[in-house]
RNA sequence: GGCCUGUUGGUGAAGCGGUCGAACACACAUGCCUUUCACGCAUGCAUACAUGGGUUCAAGUCCCAUACAGGUCACCA
């Protein structure tokens, strides 16, 4: 069997967003399942819209998600260059030689040119516009015309009308397209540049890409690329187009949409793991075969089966990420973990105070709940906060009949030496015990007297992580306001 | 508007003509556990195959139409 050869080819216009890595993923999954190559390839070609570093910015964004390419541009293979602007040479030969072959011309109309076409294409009622090929025939004295007023010609691709464009689409099986609904495209702008669905073909012929998994937007580019690669006699790769990425509310993931993140490295930022982050991908429009959902990179590898992607849009669900990142925070071990959350508690809260036994205690007491490590600021935060009983949780204590409870405890809390978990919990135990009271009747007016909150993690921990003095304050403050 | 796609419960998603009286997971609810919080475990949940026609002994699964949603129609990628 021929090499598996897929590459994620971005643009640098920006940082990896979803889109983007889920397809970078796909593609690198495939490479990996199939022994093959996952190739990354720079598509630069609008100078315009280039951001600095971009690139580098992708390929960290990639890496980081674990997909790392085996050839790029700074760890270049045998196909090299890797990005379109250093291949620029090659796209001229190739169109050169399509107009020899009779497959392409020279265009010399001017911007303004076209849109006058283009406008009177639509005042009559036309909604696709198709090139009215006025430069099709050319003499050389026209031409020659042409370049004395100074204008410089794009090249056009003629296309072939009495053709049908078909391919077996590894998700959505056979598409065809009839030539006669596509336009004679430029594939060479006038300031000599290629344009992207030529250059592509070009890049993917030479270097030997096997397979292009890339998303639904390309279904319609697809025509004319096969185009290319029959004119030049070129071996077709097997095209296989991705589902959209839609947000919450059904809608297509634009890259200004604010309802969810959109760049990895906001996930990154806000302390996802990345194990987690490529499986929950990998679920974005594939799914194995079987009932579990959680899987390590390898064994998503392993079961990969392109047959398994689906044609439908995909949901971005974020409490499933929720409940992945969570999975993977339970299973990463707590050093890791511990240091993440801290790097996240140093930004935020004065931690310097406390000693490091503090912070591995309370990491590990919230690791159960946490969905992102970033969260930890809001789990911690009440330890930090001043004192401050809302009206309600002090009804609530009354109710609860806690004044004569609250007495009793802080009592035996000063008559404390040893301020620790176990002898809490027993402390508690006892108080409850002497003044029958139990479950929730004993641990809510504690909780909410020392943290002013209902929640927040096993109580006799969470009270030696306030310390006894604090304790004792809070209880103390408590009481007075009953 | 042309062309190209898609449409299964609140959400993701399985399903490739009979085993579908439709899995599984997330979410949600209830219960158990821990005298609290959370985790975990168990159970339940929803009157989900867009609509209408075919084809077939048999259709979520094949065909056609309609509706809705999306993609695309550049000297952007």
């Amino acid at each position: 069997m021929k090499e598996v050869r897929v590459r994620y080819a971005p643009s640098p216009t920006g940082h990896l967003h979803i889109g983007g890595a889920r397809t970078a993923l796909f593609n690198y999954l495939y490479a990996k399942h199939y022994n093959g190559k996952f190739i990354f390839r720079l598509e630069d070609t609008d100078l315009e819209r280039n951001i600095p570093h971009g690139e580098a910015s992708q390929l960290e964004n990639l890496e980081w998600l674990g997909i790392i390419p085996d050839e790029s541009p700074v760890n270049p293979g045998a196909y090299g260059p890797y990005r379109q602007t250093e291949r620029l040479d090659l796209y001229r030969d190739y169109a050169k030689k399509l107009i020899e072959l009779g497959y392409a011309y020279e265009c010399y109309c001017t911007p303004e040119e076209l849109a006058e076409a283009r406008n009177q294409q639509e005042a009559a009622g036309k909604f696709s516009y198709r090139y009215n090929r006025k430069c099709l025939d050319l003499t050389t004295e026209q031409k020659a015309q042409y370049i004395a007023e100074g204008r410089k010609p794009a090249i056009r691709f003629k296309v072939d009308v009495d053709k049908t464009y078909t391919w077996h689409d590894i998700v959505r099986g056979e598409i065809s397209v009839p030539g006669k609904d596509i336009s004679d495209w430029v594939i060479i702008k006038s300031n000599g540049i290629a344009t992207y669905n030529f250059a592509v073909v070009i890049d993917d012929a030479l270097m030997k890409i096997s397979h292009v998994f890339r998303g639904e937007e390309h279904i319609s580019n697809t025509p004319k690329q096969i185009m290319i690669y029959e004119a030049l006699n070129m071996e077709l790769p097997a095209f296989g187009h991705l589902t959209l990425i839609v947000n919450e509310e059904r809608k297509k993931l634009s890259k200004r949409d604010e309802t969810i993140m959109q760049f990895i490295s906001q996930y990154r930022d806000e302390g996802y793991l990345p194990e987690a982050m490529f499986n929950f991908f990998s679920l974005l429009g594939w799914s194995p075969e079987g009932e579990e959902e959680i899987f390590s990179k390898e064994e998503i590898i392993t079961m990969f089966d392109e047959h398994r992607l689906s044609k439908s849009p995909s949901m971005f669900d974020r409490k499933k990420l929720f409940w992945i990142d969570n999975q993977y925070i339970q299973k990463e071990d707590l050093i890791t973990i511990s240091e993440m959350c801290t790097k996240y508690l140093e930004a935020e809260l004065p931690i310097n105070s406390k000693d490091e036994g503090w912070l591995t205690k309370i990491i590990a007491l919230f690791r159960p709940q946490l969905n992102y490590c970033k969260e930890i600021i809001s789990l911690v935060k009440p330890f930090f906060e001043p004192f401050n009983i809302k009206d309600e949780d002090l009804a609530f204590i009354n109710e609860l009949n806690g004044k004569e409870l609250l007495i009793a405890i802080k009592d035996k809390f000063e008559k404390m030496d040893d301020f620790e978990t176990e002898i809490i919990k027993s402390t508690i135990k006892e108080t409850g015990k002497e003044l029958s009271i139990k479950g929730k009747n004993l641990f809510m007016p504690i909780r909410i007297a020392v943290s002013n909150e209902h929640h927040g993690g096993d109580l006799p921990t969470v009270l030696e992580l306030y310390g006894k003095e604090q304790v004792i304050a809070n209880i103390e403050k408590t009481i007075k306001l009953l």
